[in-house]
DNA sequence: TTGTAAGCGTTATCAT
DNA sequence: ATGATAACGCTTACAA
């Protein structure tokens, strides 16, 4: 494997000249530096990257934390980030948590060694104060999760509000027992979201019924699963919160396999407007995201981070979401007065 | 930031020693050994990942190349590859290349600049010719993509034959003019389809129908376009082949909402059995695949030639698909004789 | 069992 | 405009 020194002999001059011209620099002449360019030609040189990294302490590298690709959600989130980072000569490089504390705290060792530049966390399931000491190795940005006094950037929706309306929309079809379904309580995220979901059923003086509230429920078949204990041990639930698009397809699959109506017997929304929840029949009621509007953003925040090591007060960054209306929850005609 | 130095004069011991328990090798009693591991944790010291990876030449760390990660089906892969690559120790970076034979190179340049110790390629839009000579540099295994007469090992699944499946039922179900749909022609695994998809039709005696052949058809969206397409244009096609589950959900979507009957009027085949499939309505006939298998078994044979850099012949393991019959195509009473 | 010393391939500093 | 030289932080012969 060819070196920079390679070059150097077989072009007649010295390492530092060829380092000027690896890197665009200044203070080279034409010629010389046409001599190099077809020196390191000729010997298929390619520069070593770990030893640029050893010397320059830069990666170019940023690491974005998320629990599972598979999570469309989060492929497309990361699909934007990655295509703004390269922009800005970055690479990505995806960690996938899958809601593991060791995992997040594993990634986030990148940091302190140095294979990464900067991080992005899209989701947090350690407490704060675990994450906060990794913030001297570089910069970690929030992106998707968010929580109050924290020292980091943030960029997000307001999930509190998009659960509110999501909810009041539930109890404007005439539903009055609502089940709520979540991901896992582990993150602020989905308090957030419960806490939009009591407020609305507070407002309009409905029940929060503790035992229709489950927990770890994520994938189509846990929509399926939670389907069917509401209709074995719940009947009277008439309408379900989700925080998943696939969940709510999960429950609209296996409710109508059932022979349930949605929306009459049972009124469903879901979150993240992914193509599922069009697909479906009937299409699901769901919280769209602008998810490229905030990997850009976030991207960009990290970035100036990297660049200028400002120690400016970090900002937030709140995007609002769009409540989709569609049959999996719109009543034809409404029981509401 | 402390370094190996640091560690090594608190605990009043050599490099070479700290070096030692670093990496776990042995000739270094128990004694300094916990006075090594104390001086880490008070100095909070951390190996330098880029200075390790230039001494050693190792980075233990594999690229895998894949069309989009948006894509289910690379999703789920990747998911299984990483989880075995970190059994092995081994980290994945994931590289998207967009189906553009830029970016393939581009990400094939890691194992030059000496980034990742190997590489799994997906997908392949180059002629083998042009990728080859990065061999030289690190290995490369291809999953899922395959063609003869390449020194590299190969896991993959018999694509020509499964479409010769698909076909073949496609067929028997009654329909006569079939529309072929494929995801790009770039690659050899569309060939492979295609070829599969000819020789059903040329068996049972059907023709070719040269105009209903859609290039690029990868999406959801791209799929509805094609039912349109389909229904203005040739209106006299009864069946498709689709090589996508998302081509085919979209073309379900469209004829279901613009009153064509599925799969009576128009029978319909996808590809890779992925959960949209059997979600929709009604449900999509497809090919599964034994994803985790080719992953697991991807990765070991990588890490194998890593290890052993064995100049043994590479090996091609073939695994076998699963047609999984659904309402999409299979017509209530049967026309076929 | 432990230590010395020589690199790994770059880039940054300082001369010239 | 170009070059000599010293790091960057670690691993690994080799010596002790």
């Amino acid at each position: 494997m060819a070196t920079i020194e390679d070059v150097a002999k077989l072009a007649g001059l010295s390492r530092t000249t060829v380092s000027r011209v690896i890197n665009d620099q200044p203070y080279v002449t034409d010629e010389k530096k046409q001599r190099i360019l077809q020196a390191m030609d000729e010997l298929g040189y390619v520069p070593n990257s770990s030893a640029r990294r050893l010397r320059s302490q830069r990666t170019d590298t940023i690491a974005v934390l998320l629990p599972r690709i598979t999570n469309p959600f989060f492929g497309n989130l990361i699909e934007s980030m990655e295509k703004k980072a390269s922009q800005w000569g970055y690479q990505v490089i995806v960690c996938q948590t899958h809601d593991s504390k060791k995992k997040e705290l594993d990634y986030l060792q990148l940091l302190k060694t140095k294979q990464v530049d900067g991080v992005v966390m899209t989701s947090l399931v350690n407490e704060w104060e675990v994450v906060e000491p990794y913030l001297e190795s570089g910069p970690i940005v929030l992106c998707n999760e968010y929580m109050e006094d924290t020292p980091v950037p943030m960029i997000h929706m307001d999930h509190r509000k998009a659960a509110y309306e999501s909810t009041l929309h539930l109890i404007d079809q005439g539903c009055t027992n609502l089940a709520y379904l979540s991901g896992g309580t582990l993150t602020h995220l989905a308090m957030e979201r419960l806490a939009g979901f009591k407020r609305a059923l507070k407002e309009r003086g409905l029940p929060f019924i503790e035992e229709a509230v489950m927990d770890w429920v994520i994938q189509v078949e846990d929509g399926r699963n939670a389907f069917r204990k509401i209709k074995e041990e719940f009947p009277l639930i008439d309408g379900v919160f989700t925080g998943s698009d696939e969940v709510a397809a999960g429950i609209v699959y296996e409710a109508s396999h059932c022979g349930w109506a949605i929306p009459d017997d049972l009124a469903v929304v879901g979150f993240d407007n992914q193509m599922l929840s069009l697909l479906m029949a009937p299409a699901v009621t769901t919280v769209e995201q602008p998810i490229t509007k905030m990997a850009d953003r976030t991207i960009e925040v990290l970035i100036q981070q990297l660049l200028h090591s400002s120690s400016t007060t970090p900002r937030r960054y709140i995007y609002s979401h769009k409540l989709l209306v569609r049959n999996s929850s719109e009543k034809r005609h409404s029981i509401a007065k």
